[in-house]
RNA sequence: GGAGGGAUACCCAAGCGGCCAAAGGGGGCAGGCUGUAAACCUGCUGGCAUUAGCCUUCGGGGGUUCAAAUCCUCCUCCCUCCA
C-alpha cells in the first residue's frame, strides 16, 4: 500500500517536471499536483483546453510552443480539447489593436478551423485530440446569462489588464466587447470544466480571469500553463501572421531552412530555448562556445533550422533544404528545381523577361533591378536595360539572390 | 447635446499655396562585404517612357487660384474632452 502511494508520487513528480518544462509558470503548483494525484487515484484523466481564433488559419512557429506543450501533456495520457473560438471570431476582434476585424461568416470560419486544425495536427496526436466549438454553448447563450456572467466580474479588475489600463490611461478608446471577451473565454472553461488551460504570457490576464470565473461557478479553477511568447523573424516584434514575420509550419521546408537561416544570431539563441530545440545545458554550453568562437554561429544556425524542417517534415526533406540553401547563398548555385517559363516572345527583352517571370511588378521595377546589377543570365550579369535574349532552352534567369526561372524555347 | 483633434504613399509620420512624386523612420528590394537570406555599409522603393517628358496619388465631392497635400465649402469616417 504505501509503495503504491510512493510510486504514484514519483509518477505525480514526473508529470509535474513535464508539464513544466519550459513554461514561464504554473498557476498554480500545488493545485496541480492535487489534480494530478487524484487523476492517478481514480483513472480519470485531466482535460487540458486551448483555444484557437479561426481567423487566421497558418499555424506558426509561435503557435507552436503551446501545441508541442499540448501535445506533451496528451502524452501523459491526459485529455487535450483544441476549442475552436467559432463563435468569438463571429463578433469580431477581441484583442488589442484599434482595426476592427471584418465578422467572418460560418462557412469561413469552418474552412478555416480545417487548415487550422490540419496543421495542428502535424504536432498534436489527432487521435486523441477531442475538438469543440464554442459557439455549441455561447451560441445559445441568452442575454439574461450573459449579463449574470458579466455580473460575477467588476470593471476594477478588468482594468488590471495592462492593456485596457493604459489605453484608458492615454485616452484611447476601449470597447465593450472587448471587456466581455476575458469573460466568454473564462465562460469556455466553465462549460468545458476544464482542469488545465494553455496560453502564451499574452494570455495571462484571461487565464486568471477564467480561474475566477470557475470559482464563482462552483468549480475547481483550472491550472494555467503559461508558455513562453516567441519573437518573430525580424527580432522585435511577437511572432504573428499580421506582421509577416512568421515561419509557418505549413511553409515548404526551403521556405522554413531559409527563413530560420534570415534569423540574426541572438534570435537564433532563443529560438533554441523557446521552442526547447535542445536541452538548456546544451543550449547554454553552446552558446558558450559560439563565445568563445569554437562554434560558428553559422553552424548553430544551420542546426536549427535542419531540426525544425525534421520536426514538420523528416529528415531527408531536411538535408534537401540545406543542400538547396548552401547550392544557392554559399555557393551562389542554382537550386535542383526552378520554376521553368516560357517566354511570350523569342528572342525577348529583358525587362519583358523579367515581368513575366513574375520577379517584377512593374517595368519600371524590372529596369531598376537590372540598373541595379541583380539580374543574370547563365550567371551572366545583365546592366543593359535594352538586352534582347535569344532563348535557345534551358538558360536560366536569375534575379537577386534566390529568385531563379528556366527559360524554354519556344 | 456642446467643444476640439484627426484622415498623407505598404506601415508610422512630417509637410500646411509654388522649389512636393511629397522629409524622416520602419518594412521591402538590390548591391557590397561576410559566417548565411546574421551583423555592418551603400543605393533603390507610384506608373508609363527612359532622352526629354507625361500621367496618377495626400479620406470623398465641389470650389478659389496662373498654381493646392496645403485655402474655402459640403460629405464620410475615426478619436478626445465636457455634459
Amino acid at each position: 500500500m504505501a509503495s503504491k502511494l510512493r510510486k504514484q508520487e514519483r509518477e505525480v513528480e514526473k508529470q509535474l517536471e513535464v508539464i513544466g518544462d519550459g513554461t514561464v509558470e504554473v498557476i498554480n503548483v500545488d493545485e496541480l499536483k492535487a489534480k494530478l494525484m487524484r487523476s492517478l487515484e481514480t483513472g480519470v484523466p485531466l482535460r487540458a483546453k486551448l483555444g484557437a481564433d479561426p481567423t487566421a488559419p497558418d499555424i506558426h512557429l509561435g503557435h507552436s510552443v503551446v501545441l508541442k506543450k499540448l501535445r506533451e501533456i496528451q502524452d501523459l495520457g491526459h485529455e487535450v480539447v483544441f476549442l475552436v473560438g467559432d463563435f468569438t471570431a463571429l463578433i469580431g476582434d477581441p484583442s488589442g489593436r484599434s482595426k476592427t476585424r471584418p465578422s467572418l461568416s460560418p462557412e469561413e470560419v469552418e474552412e478555416n478551423a480545417e487548415t487550422y486544425r490540419e496543421q495542428a495536427f502535424k504536432i498534436l496526436d489527432p487521435e486523441k485530440t477531442i475538438i469543440d466549438h464554442n459557439s455549441r454553448w455561447a451560441g445559445p447563450m441568452t442575454f439574461r446569462d450573459v449579463i449574470e456572467l458579466s455580473g460575477k466580474y467588476t470593471l476594477a479588475r478588468m482594468l488590471e489588464r495592462d492593456d485596457f489600463r493604459s489605453r484608458l490611461d492615454n485616452n484611447r478608446p476601449i470597447s465593450i466587447h472587448e471587456l466581455l471577451y476575458p469573460l466568454l473565454q473564462a465562460y469556455d472553461s466553465v462549460a468545458l470544466e476544464a482542469d488545465i488551460e494553455l496560453g502564451g504570457t499574452d494570455q495571462k490576464f484571461n487565464l486568471m480571469v477564467a480561474r475566477d470565473i470557475m470559482r464563482e461557478y462552483g468549480q475547481e479553477p483550472e491550472i494555467a500553463v503559461i508558455m513562453p511568447i516567441l519573437v518573430g523573424t525580424d527580432g522585435a516584434r511577437k511572432m504573428s501572421k499580421s506582421l509577416g514575420n512568421y515561419i509557418g509550419v505549413g511553409e515548404p521546408p526551403e521556405e522554413i531552412y531559409g527563413k530560420v537561416m534570415s534569423v540574426t544570431d541572438e534570435v537564433m539563441l532563443d529560438y533554441y530555448r523557446v521552442l526547447r530545440v535542445s536541452s538548456e545545458t546544451e543550449i547554454a554550453e553552446m552558446e558558450a562556445r559560439i563565445k568563445s568562437g569554437e562554434i560558428n554561429p553559422k553552424d548553430a544556425k544551420k542546426e536549427l533550422a535542419k531540426r525544425l524542417v525534421k520536426a514538420y517534415y523528416d529528415a531527408k526533406a531536411a538535408g534537401a533544404a540545406e543542400t538547396t540553401f548552401e547550392k544557392v547563398h554559399r555557393d551562389g548555385g542554382v537550386p535542383d528545381e526552378i520554376p521553368g517559363l516560357t517566354p511570350s516572345s523569342n528572342p525577348v527583352d529583358i525587362v519583358s523577361l523579367i515581368r513575366e517571370a513574375g520577379f517584377a511588378s512593374s517595368n519600371t521595377e524590372a529596369r531598376r533591378l537590372v540598373s541595379q546589377g541583380a539580374v543574370y543570365i547563365d550567371g551572366e550579369r545583365i546592366t543593359d536595360i535594352e538586352s534582347e535574349i535569344a532563348i535557345e532552352g534551358g538558360e536560366i534567369l536569375k534575379v537577386g539572390k534566390r529568385r531563379f526561372a528556366r527559360l524554354n524555347a519556344d
